[in-house]
Parts: structure tokens; sequence; C-alpha cells
DNA sequence: GATGAATGAGGCTTCATTCAT
DNA sequence: GATGAATGAAGCCTCATTCAT
């Protein structure tokens, strides 16, 4: 019979602090975050310095893995269109799995805790999604302006299509489709 | 002569608690909010029951505000395009004149503090731009999901070009425009 | 029947440090300070920006009571003995009719969290003081030294005269004449 | 070629301790003590009992070294003016080498973790000291007080000169004879 | 009505100590 | 023996709210 693995603890709580941030905002307490990961109050300080650090810490993680839910598989041959519907369909699917974290990164992403560091660093994606984005822009009609509004399109639009699935998860293929034309349409529609 | 009119002390707490708000998000305190308002930390509560009660007011004033920028001088009679077009530079040059009410409104609007009636009641727009966005919804490509999929992404594109102006302000013209672009391929482009 | 004053409470908590250092030293709690003081531990922090502060202060304040006992009565125009005996009596018995302070001072001298700034002020004395060590130091043996250090011998030998005097009282008299003595002797003795 | 030896880390304790007592005082953290140290957190506790211990033995050992200090080479046959003078270089001198165990001490002396037994401990020095002193507080005109005043007079202006010493180290001669013959002065001098 | 001093619950963080490995 | 992860009590401090003036 495993007993618990030592070590484990520090792993469960950037999971606990995303459940309870999703329910409470950044506000959510330490003394919550630690009992709901089950660990004592003073252990969450053995990893974390302190709250900004878990806070930090959590942003740049959940960041990372929506990176990596884009990145796995990215078809970097594809066309123009099957490389940005790839990326949408990627990132809409990983935000229906993943309501905790999206609603953590919600109250994450306008919290004043978050450095502006980790927020640029958040931003740079990983490079395949960088390059689509810039085709992307340079193709369509914005393209007079800095490919990052491109971006910022892609991902209000694809929150804004998530928040719909969240709200109505039997249409959430509808929505995705209906998303991913939105912003096809937002970069490139006459 | 003017002299400063009673009540008017109550009418400076909501702009001192947006100010605030938007520096420190919701989690300003009362007192900073009272000093900056320019009364007593315990007048605040004479005012507003608790804290939860000011945000509320606050939350709504700036969207009553916004509705109130979209509405005055809507074309009622003019065309589609046209309509949207007046909502949407009416409400970006509204944004733009407004950076502490965004700032403050993008702290609130995560807050679990807004209670969800007064979250249902500023969505609720004026019957005006609600007519127009049904209509919008009802031509375009997104014409069999729910028209609030439609109101929310004038909302989220709206905003994602009002944040790219707030960083880049001398290109305000460019990205309105291309922002109203983007929100009108979105809805009909092809 | 007068009732409790207004702003008193301020006054009431140097005075419940004093004595819970005295007991405990400077790691006395905030907590236990206010309790002694008979305010709430809140309101201690709206006198005092935080620990270090109260801590200052009260050290500062100390050492400005014990200029006072020195300065007040002092025979500026007396012989030099005249004038350093004055001083002397003033100090020892200021220390005799004040243990708590004294005891207070003995850990606060040695904390790391008296500022260097404050530690500074509370060696300059007032001119007769510094004026009449100088003159002393001067005519002594210790004439090629800065004359601080007569004065630190004043101080430490007045200590050593005062911790007797604590543990002996009965032989006040005794120890403090004995105590001048051996200042004189220090500074003058052949 | 010499290992490190088994029981080492023991030894290694107290100093770190001294190290770091004189940097923050006794508040210094075991955790910090046992890093400086070289050895886990816990392992601290495997030699001493808890913290107090541990001050406790820092304490005895400081004044244990003090007194070696003294009494190695001490002219016990010496006439009492040579065997006073011998004490006074000897102290003096060990704590020119020893700055930090003097500010650790400081924060010793007045922390009351330190119990009253080693206090008192510390206080009764080894015979030949304890002698010499009373010699000399008899033939002086303290002669009808405790001899312990005026071993407190030797230990206080003792004190005084180091403090000056370590400010203006170039001087350290001539503080040292001129401490010297204060004390003198103050025990004998007319 | 207006004030701001007073409150105390609750939040973040430190740290001496324990104990399974 | 040695380790260091884990603990939770206790410390400092903030803040929404009350209430006597």
């Amino acid at each position: 019979m495993p007993r618990p693995k030592v070590g484990d603890k520090r792993a469960d709580i950037p999971s606990a602090a995303i459940q309870k941030i999703a329910e409470d905002g950044v506000s959510a307490s330490t003394a919550s975050i630690a009992k709901s990961a089950g660990v004592a109050e003073g252990s969450l300080f053995r990893y974390f310095e302190d709250k900004d650090r878990l806070l930090n810490e959590v942003y740049s993680e959940i960041k990372d893995e929506m990176r990596r839910a884009m990145a796995s598989g990215f078809p970097a041959e594809g066309s123009l269109k099957a490389r940005a519907e790839y990326l949408w369909n990627a990132y809409v699917n990983w935000g229906g799995q993943s309501a905790r974290k999206r609603q953590a990164m919600a109250q994450l992403s306008v919290s004043y805790r978050i450095t502006e560091t980790n927020r640029k660093a958040g931003r740079e994606g990983f490079a395949p999604i960088t390059k689509t984005m810039k085709e992307l822009a340079a193709k369509g009609k914005l393209s007079r302006l800095p490919s990052s509004f491109a971006q910022s399109l892609f991902l209000s639009i694809a929150e804004t299509t998530m928040t719909s699935i969240a709200e109505d998860p039997k249409r959430a293929e509808q929505y995705r489709a209906a998303g991913f034309e939105a912003f096809w349409g937002a970069i490139l529609g006459k």
C-alpha cells in the first residue's frame, strides 16, 4: 500500500490555491489555501516565500499549461487557417476542461500582485503561436497595427467563447466553432 | 456666489472610490476612500451601509454612465451599421476619457462582492442597444446562438481596443476604427 | 465626576510599554502592551505606526526625562565639583525612583531596533551636561582622549551604582556617595 | 590527513550562535544558527534540549573563556597593582580580540532567558580574581561596601573601555591604559 | 449630521520544536 | 546519529465598522 509520497505536499498547494482563488478571488486567505491543500498554515511558507510568490507562481504555472496545451500536436506545417484553428481549439478545449483554472486566471490577471515581469513572460507565447499570429495579423485588415493586437483579440474572443460555454455547456461545440469564425472574421473578414 | 452644496459629501465618495479601486483594487480600504473623498472615515458609513453597498453602487453608477454615453445622440433611425458604429464609437470614446473608471470596472467586474442582481442589471443595456445587437446577431453568422454572445463580443473586443489605446494613445483613432472593423467582421464577416 | 479624558489612551501606551519591556524585554508582545495599557490591540497601531516606532519613542522619551531630571535646578554657576555632583545625584536619584524605566532602558539600549539616529540623539545631552563633562575631562588624566569617554564613564559608573542600589536599597545613600567618589577618582584621582 | 572529527558538529553550534546573536540579538532563530553552523535545523536539538539551553550554555562558555583569559599567566605573587593591572589587561585584550563574543554577551546579559543560577555562576570568578578584587576593595575608599561593587566597577569600566576601543581601534593602547587608571582612581583615588 | 477614536476579528508570517525517514 | 519537512501557536499589523461627542 503506497504511503503518501514525501514532497507531494508542495505540489498540492498550487492546486488548492487555484481552487480557492477561483472561489474567493486573490483575497482567499493563505489559511484557507493551506487547509484546502491539507497542510499546516506554516507549511505553505516553507514552499512559497510569501503570498505574492504563491500567486505569481500559480499565474505562470497556468500560463505554462495553456501554452503546453496549444503546443502539443501543433501542425507546424499546416496551412495558416489550419494552424490558427488548431490553436483555437486547443485553447478553448483546455479552458473547457479547466474551469477552475480559468476562473482563477480571471482573478489573477487583474490583480496588482502579479508582477509586470511575470505578466510579460505570460504574454510571450512560445514561438509557433507568435509566428502564426504574426502571419495572421500581417494578412488581415489589422496589418498596420502591432501583431499583439491580433493576439489580444484571439485571447479575448476565446475568453468570451469559454465563458459562454461554461454557462451553457451543451452548446460547447457550437460556441467553439462560432467563436473561431468570429475570430477569423475579426482578423480577415471583409 | 455658489457655496458648497449640502450633500456634496456623499457625491464625492463614489469618485474617490473609483480612484482608489483603480489604484489598489477592491481591497482599497474604506479609510483611504473616505480620506480621498475628504470625508471622515465614519461618514462613509452614513451614506453606504457597508463596503459592499458602496462597491455595488459604484459598479452600477459606472454601468449607467456607460449606457448614457452610448444612448446620447444615438441615431435610432440610422442603418444597422450606422447604429452599431455609433455605439462602438460612443463606448470606446467614453473609455478613452474615463481611464480610471475602466480600471475600476476591471476590478469590480471580477469581484465576488458585486451581486448577481447588480451584474444582471449591468448587462441589460437600454433598449436601443439591445435591439441593435439583436438585429446584428440575427443577420450574422452567429444567428443560431443567443444574441448575448454578440453583445459579449462587442464588449470584449471593445475592451481589447481600449486597452491598446491606453497603451499607445497616439494611435487611438487607428485602433478605434480597426476595432470596429474587427467587431463587424466577427459578427458578419464571411 | 470626571470621565476618562479623550486622547488619554495614547498616553497610557508608553507607560505600559515600559512596564512590559522591563518585565519581558523588547520582545514583549504588542498585545501584552496594549492589554496592560487598557486599549485594544489595534488601537496601539493608531498611535504608533509599528512596534519599532513605539520602541524608539519610548527610548527617546526616557532619555528626555533623564535629561530633564539632570537639567532641573542645575547650578550653572557652581564649582566644577558642585556641578558634577549635582548631575550625579540628579541622575542616580532619578534612577532610584524609576526602576522600571531603567530596566526598560537596559533592554532598549542593546536592541537593534533602536535606530542609530535616535541613539545619537539620546547621547547628545543638553548643553550644561556636555559642558561640565568637557571641563572635567579636560582637567583630568583622560584629557588626551575624547570627552565622550568621560561621559561614558559617568553613565556606566552611575549605572553600576544604580544597580547596586536596586539590589540593596537600604544602602542607597552610601552607594550614591561612594559612586560619585568612584567617578571623581576615575576622572581626576591620582 | 585529518578528517573532520566526529562530534565536531556540536562544537560548531555555539560559535555559530555567538555570531548570530551578535548580529541579530537573542532572537536570532535556531534555524539561522543551525545553518550558520552547517548542521541541519533538527540537529541543533539533538545537542541542546531547547533554545534556552543553548543560550545559557553559550553564556557560560563565554564567561569561562573570559576567566581563562584572565587566569592564564596570572602573577599570583605580584603586587596588588601588578595583579589588578594584569587582570585588566588580560580582560581588555581578550575583549579586543573577541568583538563578536562581547557583542553576543551584551545581548545575553540582559536577556531574561539566562537563568539566575547561570548568572550567579558567571559572576563568581575564579578564586585569584575574587581575592584580588577583595583586597582592592578593602584598601580603597569603597571598603565599607560589598566587594562585589568594586568588581562591578571593574567590569563596567572595562566594558566602557572596550566599547571605545571598538569604535576607535587605533587608540586601543591609550584607552586601555587610561581605562586602567580610571579604574584604579575609582577604587583608590583620593 | 459629522467626526474620528476605538475596536477586535482576521490576515500574513515566523519560528521553536518534533519525528518519520 | 542526522536530517529537514511539517507543524501550529503566537506575533505583528490592517481594516470594516461602531458610537460617544
